[in-house]
DNA sequence: AGTTTTACATACCACTGGTATGTAAATTAA
DNA sequence: TTAATTTACATACCAGTGGTATGTAAAACT
């Protein structure tokens, strides 16, 4: 068998994906092999590399869809969570959500410590601004607005507040007694509703 | 020539440590290949296997001897800052200057996105917590105790403090034009003694 | 029906971190 | 002082890596 229907290739490069997907976040990216990733999706080196440029554009795809889905999932938590009386009610909401995503070893591994490994320091910054820190920039905005949150600081608060939001995430994978998901949260509210 | 002093033996594994930590510095650890280290620092990779067990505990004793360095400084500013009038004023003294340190790019490559790809989740997390940690723990706990922060959270708070701080230091290095080390400050301050 | 393009498969390549072996000088023991 | 041992390399080598070049047969298009 040689060539096949678009149909089928797109299934190759969706077995790919997922094989890749699976090794990235239990293994990591450094310790996955482009062997072993055609191994478990029943390919071969060839099919890949007619799908992907190279292993690090592979990781890049993975790394996008993930992302995307996090942001997904915390929009529409935060646009459900909206509440006409409690200004903070939304950005708790999407916050609730990206913390759950925070704290799964396949975000931490491939989006939070693989992806800058990786992408390298400027790469990594431009394509998370897209997402992760423009969401939270926009919840601080909006208490901004709501004359809740200095004016004058939203860029650095909000870069702050994404920060401490992953790093509860890592918190979260050891079971340290000290630490649970509701003190992070407490904590994280805390902070958010102590900026006045 | 082939036996060398101790002395001798001991300058060539800080060459070797020098030209990694240049290197790991500025090319990153996954591009920095063993040869390359060996013929900045003048030796061989007889040399560097004879001295370092792998690439890995050469860049863990880099790592090291990086962290140390900060955790000095910024130990040191603290006490010198310390105040009987403002109970924040050691903490933020020593925030300062770590957050000069999370804004070199030798910091953060080594410090803040390779070492935790190279050495993976468990065992950054586990070295971290010895270090930048404890100390903002420290911080945050000297403020319990006066009252000024709930005694309840204060582990949950410490983490995000660290990590908006290193946040902080990543976000200096783009040039963005809404960002300076001032605003970056002020607005870590402002979250500090938000919490009451 | 013929031409072109797609979707692989295979063989190959330079380079990687790491190891095994050799060796001469420094250090230690007798 | 000398003999035995250990140290500090240097060199040659190796399996595995990401990536490339080439081949090919079927699908897609003209």
């Amino acid at each position: 068998m040689a060539k096949r229907t678009q149909e089928q290739a797109e299934e190759t490069r969706r077995a790919i994906i997922a094989a890749a997907r699976h090794l990235f976040a239990t293994e990591g990216y450094a310790a996955t092999s482009i062997a072993k990733i055609v191994a478990d999706a029943g390919a071969t080196k060839g099919a890949l590399f007619h799908h992907f440029a190279s292993k690090e554009s592979l990781f890049l795809e993975v790394w996008n869809t993930i992302q995307l889905e996090m942001d997904a999932e915390t929009r529409a938590a935060a646009e459900a969570g909206r509440s006409p009386s409690d200004p903070y009610a939304a950005f708790l909401a999407g916050t609730r959500v990206y913390f759950k995503w925070a704290s799964k070893e396949e975000y931490q591994r491939i989006a939070l410590v693989d992806g800058r490994a990786v992408m390298g320091l400027e790469r990594w910054q431009e394509r998370d601004d897209r997402l992760g820190r423009s969401n939270v920039e926009g919840g601080v905005r909006h208490l901004a607005r709501k004359g809740l949150i200095k004016e004058r600081n939203v860029v650095a608060l909000s870069i702050m507040l994404l920060n401490a939001l992953n790093g509860a995430g890592f918190a979260l994978t050891r079971n340290d007694p000290g630490i649970t998901a509701d003190s992070l949260f407490e904590a994280f509210e805390e902070l958010l509703r102590g900026l006045r």
